[in-house]
DNA sequence: TTGAAAGCGCTAACAT
DNA sequence: ATGTTAGCGCTTTCAA
């Protein structure tokens, strides 16, 4: 273990260049105000005892951490077998580092965990929260609500219309789930397949439920009625895809052609497709979603998909949080959302990513 | 954006308990030395204002802050493609959510990034630092040393013997790598193949090296001088790999076993074979490293693998951190390493998984 | 432009 | 057992 030794204070800084403090905060703060000879001597100083601020006494006058939280909340920790978190930690990792903030991670291994987070979060620690993969019944935007902390959510939350219109300050970043599912069933029908099915991701999350949404929207505005056992729920897993696609081939043994809610959904489909002895995409075309490069390219046949791009999302995320806090600041009083308010959801668009798949 | 509201302080709390604030922190931090029915009245005066300790003020006094500093310096982003950190980071976070800590994640893109770290890690936001994925030349562990932040290594440090030795109280926790790789190699001797290749990780990690390492042990041991042209060097991932197994056919293509430096690097490894019409294992024996299960059961043939307990390798470094931490309060004074201090290393054992594909 | 001084909210001696 | 008080290191009026 290193040695942890005290550091210098701006006292010592003071003392040391022969000024006030007043004087060498304003030089570390900026400097302006401080005339030139003098600014020198205090850089020297700070440089010469290797002097860094004590954050914590910085926080307790500014009420400033430049810190944020990122809270992911996935129960049953899919939360890193999935690149999809990894990405978007990655956007929101840059943008924060590029405003010199710093990235608090708080991940809640289920329900237990919840408290604990509205505790740290009303513990003023950072000045803003990140919330992602949120479930439909969760308590946790309640609780965040209630600790009064600025927050952007990643994907469209899920706590119902009701309680949105209640609170139209929320902000969320997501993709426009609904219309790449449209993009890709409408992909599925243009080449001639008609016993179309769809693999869900966990309904309980809003993305999941939109793509099922824009799956429908497709196959009742083209066929008419669809049949339901085309349908199969599942969790966003590769484990899931295959499950569902085993009872699928069960159910449906016509199928030719499948939707999945997500890559990794698609490779356990493959998978189980080719273990039946159908072609891809010759028997049975397929479709995934999110595009995570590794895993669509090197799926055999690579694999069609609808691309969002996720770490943009999380910078975007990272972005309209620092953007509210800085304006928040400005008039020294917290945005209550509201019309006036910025923009409370940034839908991004997908493109459909054609491989060899379907 | 949720409003954020100004918080009750110990002062309001103590006056509507009609207390002194004195006795609302000892209530607050643990409530000894208050009687009951005066420590309940604070409590309800707690909870009535919603009362939540400002975090700045107390670590102010106390230079405690109950957080922790992951720094994943992984400079070309292979970090969260590889579920490697991912589990790590799920052991760390439980340990330290066990005891109450939190993690602040810095992810360092390059070199440009390392500046800003140590300064992060000098200002005296947290009690300690978490440290992965070092490479050879690596200036991190210099920056670490002066900010003078008790730190423990995941994977141990490659600064060299000298630097090592010139600082004993470096702690880092790893696995047997040499070890594990020894165990793989043998068991591919074992097995009766006598063209044991070897795909090696980064060579600038101490990991890779020490696998490459075992793997020469047993090669001379068993076969006196081996052909070097058996051993490429890649870089732990799949498409790594996949390069690394196309020269290996070419310039080995009586290569009859693999060992290979994860599984990642397995993977592709298996792809280029299939690719080549070679059977696995028939006419090559594949075996792989970490054992991440989500990719060796499911590979084709599922992958004998080394073993290594990621998540508790990150439950063990946490824990490490914590128990050196309060150590040193304790004793008042940190700890400066040598004989008489923690463990200075701890090495964990791996285990080969048999599966199919060797 | 610079300095003096008053806190920020909390803990920890020290009194009582 | 409880209260009083003195800071922790910093920013920020307010005077000079």
């Amino acid at each position: 273990m290193t040695e942890a030794v005290s550091r210098p204070t701006l006292e010592a800084v003071a003392a040391r260049a022969g000024v006030s403090r007043a004087t060498v905060s304003r030089v570390v703060n900026g400097g302006d105000g401080v005339r030139e000879p003098l600014a020198e001597r205090v850089r020297r100083a700070v440089e010469e005892l290797g002097y860094v601020p004590n954050q914590a006494a910085r926080s307790l006058v500014t009420r400033r951490h430049d810190a944020v939280a990122v809270v992911i909340a996935e129960p049953e920790s899919r939360v890193f077998a999935d690149p999809f978190f990894a990405l978007q930690l990655r956007g929101i990792s840059k943008e924060l580092t590029a405003h010199d903030n710093q990235l608090v991670l708080l991940l809640t291994e289920g329900r237990a965990d919840h408290a604990r987070v509205a505790r740290y979060l009303a513990g003023g620690h950072v000045d803003g929260a990140l919330v992602f993969s949120l479930h439909l019944d969760d308590p946790l935007p309640g609780l965040i609500h209630d600790a009064g902390v600025p927050t952007v959510f990643g994907g469209r939350p899920g706590w119902g219309e009701d309680a949105r219109a209640a609170d139209p300050g929320v902000v969320y970043v997501d993709c426009d789930n609904r219309g790449g599912a449209r993009a890709a069933v409408r992909h599925l029908l243009d080449l001639g397949r008609r016993r179309v099915a769809h693999i869900t991701g966990a309904l309980d999350q809003t993305s999941a439920a939109d793509r099922l949404d824009g799956y429908r929207d497709v196959m009742a505005d083209v066929l008419g009625e669809s049949d339901p056992r085309l349908v199969v729920e599942s969790d966003f897993t590769p484990a899931g895809g295959e499950r569902a696609m085993r009872e699928l081939l069960d159910r449906c043994p016509d199928v030719d052609a499948v939707f999945a809610a997500n890559d990794l959904t698609a490779l356990g489909a493959l998978r189980v497709l080719r273990a039946s002895g159908r072609r891809v995409p010759e028997d049975v075309a397929v479709v995934g979603f999110d595009d995570m490069v590794p895993v669509t390219e090197q799926t055999d046949p690579p694999l069609t998909t609808v691309r969002q791009d996720i770490e943009e999302m999380g910078r975007l995320m990272a972005r309209l949080l620092l953007q509210g806090l800085s304006e928040d600041r400005d008039r020294q009083r917290p945005t209550a959302g509201g019309p006036g308010s910025p923009a409370s959801a940034v839908i991004l668009p997908t493109t459909l990513i054609r491989r060899a798949s379907a």
